[in-house]
RNA sequence: GCGGGCGUGGCGGAACCGGUAGACGCAACGGACUUAAAAUCCGUUGAGGGAAACCUCGUGAGGGUUCGAGUCCCUCCGCCCGCACCA
């Protein structure tokens, strides 16, 4: 018997179904549509197993909706703009453009070994001039609609290199390259106003439009969107103390105006007017105000960064207590983004209030009173107190509840004219500019009469500059350096103008390729997308990719949704109908003696002890997410080679939960490999068996299992349990070599069951099986198998027996058993007997086809 | 720091709505086949006690609710993801 040999098997197939178009998406849309999307790669160079374990699950899928009779749209491409390309041609001399488009055109080819179901001519790139040029067109759509906006915001500056820096750049407070100390700078930025669609954004969250997401991933996007209910109050500053541009008082916003009795000081922003004011004149706040710039931008940094203040020479008025005088603070916790920049601050119920005032030695006073606390000995000196509560020590909000004295202190505030009700969002607008070159140029040109104007559309595309390879080694963008495309005339005026050098945050980019997927490659050349292809194709039926995109990358596609369907291009406002977040690809790490981390293909076993190849001794460390710095990764190319793409994609598949994280291991690969064998051996000896198979007819014990299979593997499928769906086949497959005396029909039955049911999982094996079978056609046309639910009833149950909660006995009953019926036998079994005996049973618990308990004493 | 998750045998995991904890796979051990090894096949395998029947313990730690808790509630510990310029 010949041995399967994947290395021949595969490629056979893939070429196959290459010759047949087979995947080509069928123009036919009486059919229901099915479109499962993953999340595009980014073209770093080689695909990894997280992109085996992603692609491998939609390919899961998109089979089974194909085998279930749908007209499936299943496709793929590139996230091909962003930094990475830049830092290569830093390094390399490679230009960004050259690079990226030898990275897709390898990682292709890696993708193509996988066998994935995918309609190949629907491919594209980011940093096509065909896609972005549309990108431009919907950014000039959303200027028009006034979704653009520009306004200063800050950048990590690097002071050495001249340069903006990513996050990801600032390392410890400094640049990665130059080690210099990073600042921020303000920059005139472009925007989109996400803002506009914050109540709709949020509202659909939990009004149902997107109940096939998953409950956390809506959670930390209401989290994020982050509307609050709250009120503006304005203290007046106390005379005498006035800043030094004439403010007489300082708006703040707060979510808890019932507390204001608790006020000790008012803190603001570093970037507040009144502490650059103060400033102005006062170089110990100027100084305060320099360090504070000179922690990053990011959220968690300043988080992270201890809480300081500056007691600056002003003091506010409390507006109900007479003579309470409230110190202002510049604080660097408080972010001129949100609210007003300014806070009162209520040591007694809030954390980093309390905090601050055990610092700065400020009053601790404690206005809401737990339940049942005594006024007298309750005490917040030791830590705030945040829950409900009545309200004392608050004059006129005495003896409410935390919610009526919101209320109430509102209402006042209002009355007295010192503020109002207000609603305030975590959520910040989108900033889109990026100081780089390998991007989507942003389509404005700034006039020194007409200010920032719109590229006219008849002028797009605007191409991205030819830039040599060797600019990427200056620091800075190569586009401001290009006179001969940066000096253009005014659309408006004709007068000479300079193009916007900016381009876009690559999250632009991805915030609508799905819908440039739905439109038919003849419709591209007409519009970002098309209408009716979108109309039949959208929303995405399943969206698969990482968690880590839970927030970031989904908003702004649920955004850039919204935006194109008001500005005619979409009917839809949500993307994704349903959304899965699959977990990471992790692997154990290993060291050599002098820490150096070492390749998995690179250690071997010597004496049961893992060693290099050179004889050194390892050390094996944590199980970690695969990273290039600690080399704990693995190959698909090669596993791919060692074993076949159908045991990669089984085993990936076989392990974890999808949604989990999952160890990848050799051992595991080679069971996985070891299953594809046993398939094929299992089915080899039945060549032609289905051309001639009369129908099965009966309920053996192989009728039964072939149809709890069929049930099982669909039900899981249906519900991304992919590794209970591999459990089921093992099970069945076992049962399959057990059943040597099965009638043909049976068997036959049986195979074809089994040999649908890997299919998705193990496409080119089944391929073979089916053929080898005498199925008709490809296997991946053949519809899928139905379960009869005749064969899937039990006439009789085992059900345990519990006595005070302990297992004691198992009992047989027919599965129509009542529950008295039941409780008889339960207590006539010997066992039960023996475990009742001497106690008077209280209580007997029939759960009827799951347990019974008794209750003795 | 803030927001969201996860934690079950030697390992990955299963256990549906609160109802037999450990399905299935890996590893290990025993056996068959073989001159031998590999491969393959069959069997055993949570821990402790017992000759056995069987008993006790056991789902990160501690407490609670319940006839019954891996599952629900409270407190704590550890790990992971995100935090707006990585993608």
């Amino acid at each position: 018997m010949a041995r399967y040999n994947p290395k021949e098997i595969e490629p056979k197939w893939q070429k196959a179904w290459d010759g047949a178009r087979a995947f080509a998406t069928a123009s036919d849309r009486s059919r229901p549509k099915y479109y499962v999307l993953e999340m595009f790669p980014y073209p770093s160079g080689r695909i990894h197993m997280g992109h085996v374990r992603n692609y491998a699950m939609g390919d899961v899928i998109a089979r089974y909706k194909r085998a279930r009779g749908h007209n499936v749209l299943h496709t793929m491409g590139w996230d091909a703009f962003g930094l990475p390309a830049e830092n290569a041609a830093m390094q390399t001399s490679a230009h960004p453009r050259d690079w990226t488009y030898a990275n897709i055109d390898h990682m292709r080819a890696e993708l193509k070994s996988i066998g994935l179901a995918l309609d190949w001519s629907r491919e594209l790139a980011t940093s096509d001039v065909g896609y972005y040029r549309w990108q431009q067109k919907l950014f000039l759509d959303f200027w028009k609609m006034g979704l653009v906006e520009r306004r200063e915001s800050y950048v990590n500056w690097d002071p050495v290199d001249m340069t903006v820096l990513a996050n990801e750049q600032v390392i410890d407070g400094r640049g990665w390259r130059s080690g210099a100390v990073v600042e921020r700078k303000k920059l005139s930025q472009w925007f989109l106003k996400i803002t506009d669609k914050a109540e709709d954004l949020l509202a659909a969250l939990d009004d149902g439009r997107l109940k096939g997401w998953p409950e956390n991933v809506r959670l930390m996007q209401k989290n994020w969107i982050g509307k609050s209910k709250g009120a503006f109050v304005r203290f007046r500053l106390m005379s005498g103390t006035s800043a030094s541009d004439g403010a007489k008082e300082i708006e703040i916003f707060t979510t808890r105006p019932d507390t204001l009795f608790g006020a000790s000081f008012i803190a603001v922003a570093p970037d507040h007017p009144l502490a650059a004011a103060v400033a102005k004149d006062d170089p110990k706040a100027a100084a305060f105000i320099a360090e504070c710039q000179r922690t990053g931008t990011s959220q968690e940094a300043i988080d992270k960064a201890e809480k300081k203040g500056f007691a600056l020479p002003l003091f506010a008025e409390h507006p109900f207590i007479d003579g309470r005088k409230l110190p202002v603070y510049v604080a660097n916790f408080i972010l001129m983004g949100y609210g007003t920049g300014a806070i009162f601050g209520c040591p007694g119920h809030d954390e980093r209030d309390h905090d601050f005032a055990v610092k700065y030695r400020l009053d601790i006073i404690p206005v809401v009173l737990p339940p049942g606390e005594d006024p007298k000995t309750f005490s917040v000196e030791g830590g705030p107190y945040v829950g409900p509560g009545t309200l004392f020590n608050s004059g006129f909000l005495d003896g409410l509840s935390v919610d009526a004295a919101i209320e109430a202190a509102i209402a006042k505030i209002a009355a007295i004219g010192i503020g109002r009700a207000a609603t305030q969002w975590r959520l910040r607008d989108w900033g889109v500019s990026r100081q780089r070159y390998w991007g989507c140029p942003i389509p404005a040109i700034h006039c020194a009469t007409c200010g920032v104007v719109r590229v006219p559309e008849k002028d797009l595309p605007v191409k991205l500059p030819e830039v040599p390879a060797a600019a990427f080694k200056t620091p800075g963008n190569p586009m401001d350096r290009m006179p001969e495309w940066l000096n253009v005339p005014c659309p408006e005026c004709q007068g000479p103008a300079r193009r916007e050098t900016d381009t876009m945050d690559t999250f632009v980019d991805s915030a609508w390729y799905f819908a440039r997927f739905a439109t038919d490659v003849a419709h591209r050349g007409n519009g970002p997308v098309d209408k009716a292809d979108c109309d039949y194709w959208l929303p995405v039926d399943q969206y698969i990719g990482g968690i880590e995109h839970a927030i970031l990358h989904l908003l702004y596609a649920r955004f850039f949704t919204r935006a194109m369907k008001n500005a005619g291009h979409l009917s839809i406002e949500e993307p994704f109908a349903n959304l899965f977040t699959q977990g990471m690809v992790t692997h154990a790490t290993y060291q050599d003696a002098k820490g150096q981390w070492i390749l998995p293909e690179d250690v071997v076993t010597v004496g049961g002890k893992l060693a290099t190849v050179s004889g050194e001794p390892v050390t094996v460390g944590p199980v970690e997410k695969m990273s290039k710095s600690k080399k704990n990764v693995v190959s698909p190319v090669d596993i791919i080679a060692k074993y076949g793409a159908d045991a990669a994609r089984w085993f990936i598949l076989s392990d974890s939960p999808p949604e989990r994280d999952v160890e990848w291991t050799d051992a595991g690969a080679q069971g996985a490999w070891k299953l594809v064998a046993r398939i094929w051996e299992t089915v080899e000896p039945h060549q032609g068996l289905l051309a001639g198979a009369a129908a099965p007819a009966g309920a053996d014990e192989l009728r039964r299992a072939t149809h709890q299979a069929i049930a099982g593997v669909t039900d899981d499928i249906e519900h991304f349990r992919f590794n209970k769906a591999i459990a089921r086949i093992y099970e069945f497959l076992a049962t399959v070599r057990k059943a040597d005396g099965a009638a043909t029909p049976a068997r036959a039955e049986a195979l074809s069951a089994l040999v649908r049911l890997i299919a998705p999982f193990t496409p080119h094996l089944a391929e073979e099986c089916w053929e080898h079978l005498g199925g008709k056609g490809f296997v991946l046309n053949a519809p899928w198998p139905d379960a009869d639910a005749a064969l899937l009833v039990k006439e009789t149950l085992v059900l345990p027996v519990q006595v005070n909660g302990k297992r004691r006995a198992e009992i047989h009953v027919a599965a129509n058993a009542d529950a008295k019926a039941v409780e008889r036998e339960a207590l006539a079994d010997a066992e039960v007997r023996r475990h009742v005996e001497g106690l008077t049973v209280r209580k007997v618990v029939v759960v009827p086809g799951r347990i019974v308990n008794i209750v003795a004493n």
